[in-house]
Order: structure tokens, then sequence, then C-alpha cells
RNA sequence: GGCGACGUAGCCAAGUGGACAAGGCAGGGGUCUGCAAAACCCCGAUCGUCGGUUCAAUUCCGACCGUCGCCUCCA
């Protein structure tokens, strides 16, 4: 049984074979740090999230490279969005990145999304970028025109393999305004000549100026993962013409490959629509988080495969909502059931239902990090293990080792975070007072004071806290 | 115009050249329960259309229809 994964630059399967053996070398295009994150970079930093955990629950050594974009890039409009954030924000460039830098990452932490390893900023990697593109320049890849310096597709054959473009292709119908000054319409900025009242500029062989979008990612990959690396991941958005450029500037300065695998995730969209500022559906983490639980929201992410689109509506993200429900429920019958469980053999039934779960687990994950798959096994060992419990009270042993089961693969694999094993125990003051009314309830119901019991139960759900009777008595939970 | 992806039950969503096409949500019927909640059991698909290859296709090939992305420094 081996590890697969869709490589874009083959359009197939490949079995995934590192270059360094039980070692990955990763990177991932990282944000441009302008404004708060929206729910399109949870969808694509959850599924990488996702490739780096299940790498790691399968035994490899990861290091995990994504960049921070903090250096201006210019729009069609001539405007810059770090410069336009920044004059809006009223901060200082650097101030506007950093703070959006911080933002960016608490988004993260909360939809458990790891930390990069080494997350560079491509404000602090110039001068790495000027050397490359000198290289480029010095192997005859590159030109320089007034101050700027532009990557000469035509010199490349293997220009648009990833994209499968031919250059032609993109010539006609394109909306692209032609720089004359570029000796082929395709061609694409290593290095902007900065206009005087540009802020965000450094120093360079051909002048004042900034960097091209395309370079930073080439060279801050390869600074730390080496060359050729293992894994590149990115939106599929970005298959043209950045992915496409970063091997070509990579492989025409060195003659290596660049990345063995690209992996691309697919899109979110807002109700069938792309989110943009214009339509008006763009919603931020930060709005989302006021809505909907952080790791609802990654569980929504992880039941649709990474490469497919996820389109994002009230009922589907409903639908997710109950599905993790039903989950941790299993997740809260164990825990609280644990105490009090008898000691004794393991349950055949119980060990075997793990192992099956475990095999199916590992079986749709190691086929190209099928989630879903994954997702939907847990499901049947939730339903096999309710039916158990409703029928017998398993030893502790039993039920240990499926809460290390879940705890292994949903928190560590997939980086769902489940609830605290001492909320609804009673850890807390507030649990403690729970468990007084309580108390005061079992009296009553036991008197057979329907009424007042149920007005105890009403007025605790209304304050969020569930709670549900059964013969071995009544336990409870905050939702 | 060029390149690419996708179309599976009311909704979401896996998957396979052949013996019953996962799973979740919603819905219907039951069991359990003082009631509720949770849980368990039962019920649903000629896999976009039309051709082709094959003993056999939802799965492979082609055409068509539809939706979407990229070719605009959007994750």
């Amino acid at each position: 049984m081996a590890l697969v994964i869709y490589n874009s630059l083959s359009r197939q399967k490949e079995v995934f074979t590192p270059i360094q053996p039980g070692r990955v070398h990763m990177y991932v295009c990282g944000p441009t740090v302008y404004h708060d994150a929206h729910l399109g970079h949870a969808k694509t930093y959850i599924n990488f999230d996702t490739v780096v955990r299940y790498l790691r629950y399968r035994g490899y050594r990861v290091l995990y490279v994504q960049n921070i974009t903090d250096v201006g890039h210019m729009l069609d409009s001539g405007e810059d969005r770090i410069l336009k954030g920044s004059q809006r924000e009223q901060m200082q460039p650097m101030q506007l990145t950093e703070y959006y830098t911080r933002r960016y990452l608490e988004d993260m932490d909360r939809l458990n999304v790891l930390r990069p390893d080494i997350q560079p900023r491509a404000s602090g990697h110039i001068t790495e970028m000027i050397s490359w593109i000198q290289r480029l320049i010095e192997a005859g890849y590159a030109y320089e025109v007034n101050g700027s310096v532009y990557f000469s597709v035509a010199k490349d054959e293997d220009y648009g393999k990833l994209s499968g473009r031919q250059l032609e292709d993109s010539l006609s119908g394109t909306r692209v305004d032609v720089l004359d000054e570029k000796r082929d319409p395709a061609d694409f900025a290593l290095w902007k000549n900065a206009a005087p009242e540009h802020i965000l500029h450094w120093p360079s062989p051909w002048g004042e100026g900034f960097p091209g979008w395309h370079i930073e990612c080439t060279v801050m990959s390869t600074k730390y993962l080496g060359q050729p690396f293992d894994i590149h991941g990115g939106g599929v958005e970005n298959k043209f013409p950045h992915h496409e450029s970063e091997i070509s500037q990579a492989e025409s300065a060195s003659g290596v490959p660049f990345a063995n695998y690209w992996m691309h995730n697919g899109m979110l969209f807002i109700r069938g629509e792309e989110m943009h500022k214009s339509l008006g559906n763009f919603i931020t983490l930060k709005q989302a988080f006021e809505r909907w639980d952080p790791m609802m929201l990654r569980f929504f992410m992880l039941l649709s495969h990474y490469r497919g689109p996820i389109d994002f509506t009230e009922e589907s993200i409903g639908a997710a909502t109950r599905g993790l429900e039903r989950l941790t429920n299993l997740w809260y019958s164990l825990i609280q059931r644990l105490p009090s469980a008898p000691e004794g053999e393991v349950d055949p039934e119980i060990a075997k239902l793990v192992e099956t779960t475990t095999a199916s687990v590992i079986a749709s994950m190691d086929d190209d990090f099928n989630t879903p798959g994954a997702i939907a096994a847990l499901f049947d060992m939730t339903r096999e293990m309710n039916a158990i419990m409703a029928d017998r009270d398993p030893s502790a042993g039993s039920l240990e080792l499926v809460r290390t089961f879940m705890a292994g693969f949903m928190e560590d694999a997939i980086g769902l975070q489940l609830p605290s094993e001492d909320s609804g125990a009673g850890a807390d003051k507030a649990g403690a007072l729970v468990e007084l009314l309580l108390e005061t309830r079992r009296e009553l119901r036991s008197a057979k004071q329907w009424a007042l019991a149920d007005e105890i139960r009403d007025k605790l759900t209304a304050l969020g806290i569930e709670l549900r009777d059964s013969p071995d008595g009544t336990t409870w939970k905050y939702v």
C-alpha cells in the first residue's frame, strides 16, 4: 500500500517517492498580506495543512515552507495593493504587512492549521532575488529595459508544461495590456523599475525597483528546500501564470528540475460565485468565526476532496454542522463512560472495528488525500460503536482503544480538534453548578415532578447546556 | 478564441470495467424514553445527453449540452 498523489505536472496520480527516504520538502504559496484572510484562504491552507499532517501521521519528517508576500506588486490600475492598503489604514507599508500577517496567523491558529516550519517574507529575500535574476540574465533568459528586467518566455522550450498552454494560445483574446518595452508580450517581469512616488523599492544593479511576483516563490522555496524539492502546492487559480513562471525561472537558471510533485487545490465559491469584493460576497475569516465554529468550518472543507471546488451555502454548512456533532457525540459518550467503565478484556468486536476503520481511513488518505472517504469511514465506525454501546457496557480498555484512535486520526492526521476531555464533566465552577442543578432535577424526576424537571432542562438548554437522560443517569455538554 | 476542470439521489459528496453505486444532511416509518434530546433499525439513484469499444460501462473513447476556472499579481 503506497501513498499516491495527483501530480498536476503529469495530470495523473503517481506513487509518492520523496527525494530523501522518509523526508518531505514541501512549499505552498502563501498570502499577500494587505487585508484580512477570507474563506478562500481557509480552504487552501486547511487543504495543505491536512497534507502536511497526514504525511507526518504516516511517519514522514516534513519540512514545510510557506511564504508571506509583503512586497508591493503592481495592479493593472498601476496601483500597488500594499501601498493602497497602507493609505487606507493610515499605516506604513511594513506596519501594514506586519499587522495583517499577525491577523492571518491568528485566523489559521483558530482553524487548527499548523504554522509552517519556515515562513519567509519576500521583503527579506530581495538580495537573493537579485542574484537569481542576474543568473537568468547571464544565462540569456532575461533582459533589461529601462531599469526593468523581463524573463524571455520564448527562450524556455518548456514554458507551458504545467498549464498545458502554448505560447500563441494566450495571445488572442487576452486582456493583458502589452507593455511595449517587452520583447514579447508573453514575457513577464522579474524586476520592475520603481516610479519616484513608489514607496516600496530597493536598490539593484538596474536601479531602484521592486521584484516581480513570481520570483519570490522560486527563490524562497529553493533557498530552504533545495532544488529539486518534493511538493509544491497552491491554488488552481495560480497555475498560470504564477506557477508556470516559477518553474521556468527555476529550471532555466539552473538546469535542474524545480519541484517533483505539483498539487493544486480547488476554489471556494459563495452560492456559486467566486468571492469578490465587487460582488459583495466577500467573507473574511474574522466575520465567519462570529457565525460558525472554526472546527466546523474545517470539517466542512474536509468534507470535499481538496482538488474539487466547494460551494459555500447556508444549507451545506448546516448539514456539516450536524454531521460533526454526530462524531463529537461519540467522543462525548466515550469520555463520559470511561471513568465508570468496567475492567476486563478488550471487546473483540471493538478491537476489530478499530482495526478495520484504521485500515479504511489510511486507504482513503493514501489515495490522494481523500478526506471525504476517510470521514465516511469515521461515520461507519460511529454508527457501529453507538450500536455496541447501546447493547452492552464495553470495558475501559475497549473504549480507550476507540478514544485513542479518534484522537490520533482526527486530531493529528486531519486536524479536527475534539472537545477537551473535561468539558461536560464538571471540572470548572460552572460545571459544578450544573451538577448541583442536575442533582435537584434528579430528585424532582424521581418524585415525578415532570413540569419542574423539564423547566430546568429547558432553561439550561437556553443557556447552551444540553442534557441527555439515559437509564444510567443524565449527562450534559456545552453546545 | 486558447488551455483546463467538473456534471452521481431533495441537498452535500466519495467511488468502481461486471454480482448490493460509500457516507452525511433533510424527509418518511419504527424501537428506546414520563416527555425531550441522543442513539439504533428500515425506506431513496436506470450515475448530464447521444454514439463507440467490450461478453459487460456510471466507470474507457468521441461528440454534444450545461456549469465553472485560468489566459487580469485573486488562496
